[in-house]
DNA sequence: CAATGATAAGTTTTT
DNA sequence: CTTATCATTG
């Protein structure tokens, strides 16, 4: 039982408290996952079967972790714990049932940008103008009924919301929610929020069903509870209401995602949900030093609503957070990038002990190029992930189809690219057609011969044809497996000659990230039959349409660029947040409501507690957004925190006309201006790419890379360079690795040269 | 029907 | 400034 004895009082209570329902009340840094870990690994040892947990985090990632340390303590029957995400257990029990609910067992997912498109069609069908009815908000408007279980039925008998939406000069909301609905299922198609809502009407519809689940998870733990929406925590209520032994996690002080229908009650109101509930509050901070907590501490004190509680920490005190202000955004990237290369020289720190938070995405371009400008490795998580990119979308929503050929927005995406000479004109004929007789898309094309669409001749062939060339994709699907039906795919489309085609530099990295995919499919493979689990194509496609952010492994130590939403469950030892301004953050569209601004306060709360060491807080004075120069003010947050805990690195304030610098200012303006220009056309990689390319890439493309050399790679780990051929940017190696002879195009592949 | 160029719109956070 | 969508031409 040594590891108990690792923890502290407060931790210890609810690792030992084994059934009934509970509460942890976990401060940032307080050890939770420590104390979730050691409590399932405790039930486990305490004679549960390991098949009777159910643990839902936030990420795949934090589950994965997760799994791993329980397994460090009990060994292998950790794997036998069922844990993930919301999305990705609820999805699995959905296929399992899926014949219950009126589901393909195959059902696809459409992931935000499939139905925002679809949406947008809907719009577009039922002639509304598309300015009142924007596809986005509507989405937006339909993910909020869904999470708050609103069926189309519900909202139909719902006067209330019809009214709010007729007064936003929007009555036509629900009959975009009928279609919307009626198509996804048509299509054999999930949005996020119906694996949900589906799971609901499962677990009400069929007691059974319920019951079995009720039985298989004696014991659940929920992590982020304070994160749930209404949805989520309805499921959770229902499974565990036979056994009532339900342990969640959280803090009320980082709910952060009220924007996408989270539900802070949740948690504030979880005592009044079971009876006798144990309450545990772990509020000793054992990440951060005492002035970063108790900044932190003075700042989430200005929120009304919350959970009374006092962290607290016996660390050191450390230096204060630290507070600059800079005149203009690219000058806070370089006062962040050479903060950054101080504090690594005068510390002897490698980069990943560094994070640069922001509140928006847009944010990262000027630290990425003071970044790049000092040759300090970066990595930015978030944005554009590799999922997102148009050509891996498209060479997934193949496989979509093959899967389902009903999935409408995988067959829209693929039926004329490579193009094959299917145009809109055509396109809309059969959507017609397929509304009108209430089929598919696919059906329709399958039966052209049976209904008179007026086609020509010639792009009756074409269809023909495409028809034919997924009917023999799904053939071959019976007996090759994922690896090769994408190999597969890749030649007959070709794919690969249309990109290759282009010769743009842009085309070559859009190779590579196939080749990426071709490679994480063969990962997932391998990965699957280690754990003796099926490696189906579903599965796979599941995997990719709810892979999270956090997902990616780093290959080399860099600096993390992030927003601060995915910043949550994270720590580093330097941390620096910047853009506190006005209207950025808080965000202006924060402003209206109280509990939007203190959502944003517990945003910049979570921030903060993030960093172990030192905390630095940025903001500029002017800043480019959408192409145009602003000046900001400085955020009321910084103001917020008491003075004691904080060293202003430069004025607090400047007059803006009497001060010496005055002239200096002017002189920055116009370097900055043309400093912008050169610098922009550097950004035609952007994103993963990793900055320190500069040497590092010579290296790769030309001479240092021998026949016979010692390379590593980020994935495959040593080779040997067998042979070497082509030249410039099509310059490729092939090289032997443990795992495997790979080919790979020098310019892209992550390569470290170790030797000859 | 496809490729090209012009113009409008947009950034808050994401499973 | 970027991205997405629209209009025009071949």
């Amino acid at each position: 039982m040594s590891y108990i004895d690792t923890l502290n009082d407060a931790q210890k209570l609810p690792v030992l408290q084994k059934d009934g329902p509970m509460m942890v009340i976990a401060g940032a840094g307080s050890g939770k996952t420590r104390v979730l870990t050691y409590k399932i690994a405790h039930l486990i040892q305490g004679g549960v079967d390991s098949f009777n947990i159910l643990s839902l985090t936030f990420t795949n990632k934090a589950a994965k972790e997760m799994k791993e340390r329980i397994e460090d303590v009990v060994g292998i029957e950790a794997r036998n714990i069922w844990s993930g995400t919301f999305h990705s257990v609820f999805s699995r029990i959905l296929r399992a049932e899926s014949a219950k609910i009126g589901y393909p067992q195959s059902f696809t997912i459409y992931d935000s940008q499939d139905s925002v498109k679809l949406i947008g069609a809907i719009i577009k069908e039922m002639a509304l103008d598309k300015d009142d009815y924007k596809a986005k908000q509507i989405l937006g408007r339909i993910s909020s009924f869904k999470n708050n279980l609103i069926t189309v039925k519900a909202y139909m008998n719902n006067a209330e919301l019809k009214e709010s939406d007729l007064m936003a000069k929007r009555p036509k909301i629900g009959e975009i929610y009928k279609n919307y609905v009626d198509r996804c299922f048509k299509a054999g198609a999930m949005d996020f929020d119906d694996l949900l809502l589906k799971t609901n009407e499962l677990l009400v519809r069929f007691p059974d069903v319920l019951e079995k689940y009720q039985n298989r998870f004696k014991y659940i733990m929920v992590d982020e509870y304070q994160d749930t929406n209404h949805s989520q925590y309805l499921i959770v209520k229902a499974l565990a209401d036979k056994f009532k032994n339900i342990c969640v996690v959280g803090d009320d002080s980082q709910s952060i995602y009220a924007f996408r229908g989270a539900n802070i009650q949740n948690i504030l109101n979880f005592q009044k949900d079971y009876e006798n509930v144990k309450v545990f509050k772990l509020e000793q901070n054992y990440r951060s030093t005492s002035n970063i907590v108790n900044a932190a501490n003075t700042l989430i004190e200005k929120n009304k609503n919350r959970i009374d509680k006092e962290i607290w920490t016996q660390n050191e005190a450390g230096s204060k957070v630290k507070v600059a202000r800079t005149l203009s955004d690219s000058e806070e990237g370089r006062y962040v990038a050479n903060s950054i290369f101080e504090n690594k020289m005068n510390h002897q720190l490698d980069n990943d002990s560094f994070a640069i938070l922001y509140r928006t995405n847009a944010q990262s371009r000027s630290m990425e190029d003071s970044l790049r400008k000092k040759n300090i490795p970066y990595k930015v998580y978030g944005g554009l992930s590799f999922y997102q990119r148009k050509e891996i979308k498209d060479l997934v929503a193949y496989l979509r189809l093959i899967i389902n050929p009903k999935d409408e927005e995988a067959l829209k995406r693929v039926i004329n690219y490579p193009a094959r000479g299917i145009g809109l004109a055509t396109m809309d004929k059969i959507n017609m057609a397929a509304n009108h007789y209430k089929r598919s898309m696919f059906e329709v094309i399958a039966n052209l011969s049976k209904i008179d669409l007026k086609l020509t001749s010639g792009t009756r062939n074409k269809l023909d044809k495409f028809y034919s060339l997924i009917r023999f994709f799904q053939a071959e699907t019976e007996n090759s497996n994922a690896l090769e039906i994408v190999k597969l795919v890749l030649k007959k489309t070709e794919f690969i000659k249309d990109i290759e085609k282009e010769g743009t530099p842009e085309s070559v990295s859009r190779l590579e990230n196939i080749e990426e995919l071709v490679n994480g499919i063969k990962d997932f493979i391998d990965g699957k039959k280690e754990a003796n689990e099926p490696a189906s194509l579903t599965d796979f496609l599941e995997d990719v349409a709810l892979a999270t952010s956090q997902d990616t492994d780093e290959d080399q130590p860099c600096v993390s660029l992030m927003t601060i939403h995915l910043s949550k469950g994270l720590e580093y030892p330097y941390v620096y947040v910047v853009g506190l301004e006005e209207n950025l953050f808080p965000s202006a569209l924060s402003l209206n409501s109280r509990p939007e601004l203190e959502e944003e306060r517990r945003l910049f709360y979570v921030a903060l507690t993030r960093a172990e060491k030192q905390a630095y807080i940025t903001y500029a004075e002017t800043r480019y957004r959408w192409g145009k120069l602003t000046s900001a003010e400085s955020s009321r947050f910084i103001e917020e925190i008491d003075d004691k805990y904080i060293e202003y690195m430069t004025p607090r304030r400047i007059s803006r006309f009497d001060e010496p610098s005055v002239q200096r200012n002017k002189d920055e303006y116009k370097r900055e201006i043309r400093i912008r220009k050169p610098m922009q056309r550097s950004n035609l990689k952007r994103m993963d790419t990793i900055s320190n390319e500069a040497n590092v890439s010579e290296d790769r493309t030309k001479t240092k890379l021998r026949v016979g050399g010692l390379v590593e790679h980020s994935r495959f780990g040593r080779g040997e360079v067998l042979t070497i051929e082509g030249e410039g940017a099509n310059k490729k190696a092939s090289i032997k690795f443990a795992k495997g002879t790979k080919n790979m195009l020098l310019q892209f592949a992550k390569l470290r040269i170790l030797g000859m």
